[in-house]
DNA sequence: AATCCGGGGCT
DNA sequence: AGCCCAGGATT
């Protein structure tokens, strides 16, 4: 009890204004939620405005191409969250005639929206009491009872999502879930937090123990395994040039590039002039080879890195599958790929 | 239970 | 270059 009434005295004294804070609409929230699903503020907050403006209802999201919803989305990464809002959104309209579920038990059953979102939505949209528990609420609690199971653990997920249960405010789930977050995100920050001034500092067990930097605890993740991609930007006389969509699974799903050839290793200009002989995109096709970028570009995702080589093709043939240079910018692309289109200056 | 899925930020 | 951040779906 105590815990719940000093977290809400801070929250009241020190929580940010942000735009989700100001309204209970479902769908508002719903899409905040999403969009800050392993995503800061900082990085979500101009996506959050975007989306309103774009999509102001439910209805307008549901009518909307899914190219489009995923050019809206772009550079926010973990792009199934993308698909699956519009996904979902057609399924509110078709089956709930647009208005959300309002229960944590119906929410759940939405694509995209697992134990923590159904939760977040509950509480702050219908006050039920579900606990959230996302990374800020992982180590608040870890650090403040000392819980030393791992979070990415099947037994510290259920320990912690326990613990949360335990602890919310049942008169007032809304502010207890939120403010526990954002206790989590400015008070009690992953590294350097300034516990002088920290509310809990008398009773936290990390501080007294001097473990703020040991906890929570956290299996270590596989290093990213290496890949060695050569896009090739084909540029005809007719100022056109060739994307294709990303196809089936694996990253990027539904979004485009210029046509890829992934190798082994780090191609020179030989090696990869014998290896395009027999390519499809250039089959019959005159062209001229050269390399736009000399050392590779390095993209890291968190599973892996990205070596990245971009290939000029110049030919004087007209393309078959080509779009002009200015229709390139209607195409959802991953940030890799629009890096190198401003970079090029289409 | 383990793995995949982006991109930002700090050192 | 190496490390931390971390929800949901899939297998």
């Amino acid at each position: 009890m105590i815990f719940s009434k000093t977290l809400n005295r801070w929250y009241s004294i020190n929580k940010r204004e942000l735009p989700w804070r100001q309204t209970k609409n479902p769908y508002s929230i719903w899409l905040s939620e999403i969009i800050l699903q392993q995503t800061q503020v900082k990085q979500g907050l101009p996506y959050y405005e975007a989306f309103l403006v774009n999509f102001p209802t439910v209805f307008d999201l549901a009518r909307a191409e899914e190219q489009d919803v995923l050019k809206l989305w772009q550079g926010l990464g973990y792009y199934s969250r993308a698909r699956n809002i519009h996904l979902t959104a057609k399924y509110i309209v078709n089956q709930y005639d647009g208005v959300f579920p309002n229960n944590y038990t119906a929410l759940l059953k939405l694509k995209g929206v697992g134990d923590y979102t159904a939760s977040a939505i509950a509480s702050i949209c219908f006050n039920e009491p579900k606990a959230v528990v996302d990374g800020n609420v992982y180590r608040v609690l870890s650090r403040y009872f000392g819980v030393e199971t791992p979070i990415n653990s099947s037994k510290g997920i259920k320990e912690f999502k326990t613990l949360a249960q335990e602890l919310i405010d049942h008169e007032n789930p809304a502010d207890y879930n939120q403010a526990i977050m954002e206790f989590g995100a400015v008070q009690c920050k992953p590294q350097n937090p300034d516990c002088s001034v920290c509310p809990f500092n008398t009773t936290c067990f990390a501080f007294n123990k001097n473990q703020i930097q040991q906890l929570p605890v956290k299996i270590k993740a596989e290093k990213a395994k290496k890949k060695y991609f050569n896009f090739l930007v084909i540029i005809s006389k007719e100022e056109q040039t060739i994307l294709k969509k990303r196809e089936g699974k694996g990253i990027w799903q539904n979004l485009y590039q210029f046509p890829l050839i992934e190798t082994s290793k780090s191609m020179n200009q030989d090696e990869f002039h014998s290896i395009l002989k027999n390519h499809d995109v250039l089959k019959g096709l005159n062209y001229e080879l050269s390399l736009y970028n000399e050392t590779a570009i390095i993209h890291k995702l968190s599973h892996q890195h990205l070596y990245t080589k971009f290939w000029i093709v110049t030919t004087h043939a007209s393309l078959t599958e080509g779009i002009t240079f200015l229709e390139i910018h209607k195409y959802p692309v991953p940030l890799l790929i629009e890096n190198f289109i401003k970079d090029f200056n289409f």
